[in-house]
DNA sequence: ATCGGTACCTGCACGC
DNA sequence: TGCGTGCAGGTACCGA
């Protein structure tokens, strides 16, 4: 985000689109029709999608997805699916997994619309309540971005590590204090990532290449079997909902009545 | 309305 | 060296 905040001001001069795939049943010649000569007037992050709004009034969506790129400038490669070119500069977009997207849109997205509250912004008693009302696992809770946007599965895992909540845990069972831990936890753990450049789990690079140092402070994503930099006991496991939880058994509290498990 | 399961795609680490 | 397997950050969509 901070790397093409300097793309605000310029103008861009053509667009290519080399997959469809990405943008998601965009027609790539009018996409690149209508993107052509248009300026950038701002660029925001909603959770996971960047979204540029264009000098006529027209948005730019992009998401990352898991190993989406954005580049500004270097060599096309096997992967790079966009090509716009400034007045001033170019900017790559490259995803080899095609999990992200990047699309035209007339009006605001409904998407991003759609998006649960900036996890920095909420309010405690919103969070609180909105917990309070789900029967869902807690863990998938947070990666659903209508719950609260930007949180994904390894920001997940450290916030319930540091709020000492089983991912297993139901939403609506968790206790006040506990939800306080959670909430703090999360703000925590997205700031500190933020301020760190991200993660960089395999690679996962900045618009100038650079890579993030969050992994380095990952305290139980990743580290199955090392010991909890707490209390010592390896760390465990668990797939829920479909997506690897990674957890300190001692720590983080099995409650009753849980749904059945799998630990590796 | 909400939930869980599945599909989408490529690359990598691993064991054989 | 090469092949098969399982795994990976995310979301949309389906049926229950």
């Amino acid at each position: 985000m901070r790397s093409i905040r300097p793309l605000v001001g310029r103008r861009i001069a053509t667009a290519e689109f080399r997959n469809l795939r990405v943008l998601r049943g965009g027609n790539p010649d009018h996409m690149a029709a209508r993107l052509a000569g248009r300026r950038i007037a701002s660029v925001k992050r909603y959770g996971k999608f960047i979204v540029a709004t264009l000098d006529d009034g027209a948005f730019l969506m992009i998401h990352l997805g898991m190993t989406g790129k954005l580049l500004l400038g270097g060599a096309p490669g096997k992967h790079t699916h966009a090509i716009l070119t400034f007045d001033r500069g170019m900017l790559l977009y490259d995803d080899s997994r095609q999990f992200g997207c990047i699309e035209f849109h007339e009006e605001f997205p409904k998407r991003v619309a759609r998006l649960g509250p900036e996890p920095l912004e909420v309010s405690y008693e919103d969070f609180a309540q909105a917990m309070s009302r789900r029967k869902t696992t807690v863990k998938a809770l947070l990666l659903n971005q209508t719950f609260l946007r930007g949180v994904g599965n390894i920001y997940a895992d450290e916030a319930l590590f540091r709020a000492g909540i089983h991912p297993q845990a139901l939403a609506c069972h968790i206790k006040k204090d506990r939800v306080r831990k959670l909430y703090d936890a999360v703000r925590q753990v997205l700031s500190e990532a933020i301020e760190a450049g991200g993660s960089s789990i395999s690679d996962y690079v900045d618009a100038e290449g650079r890579s993030g140092w969050f992994q380095f402070s990952h305290r139980v994503y990743g580290r199955t079997g090392e010991p909890c930099p707490v209390c010592g006991t390896p760390i465990r496991r668990v797939v829920v909902t479909q997506r690897s939880s990674h957890f300190c058994p001692v720590c983080q509290r099995r409650p009753g009545g849980l749904r059945n498990t799998r630990t590796s």
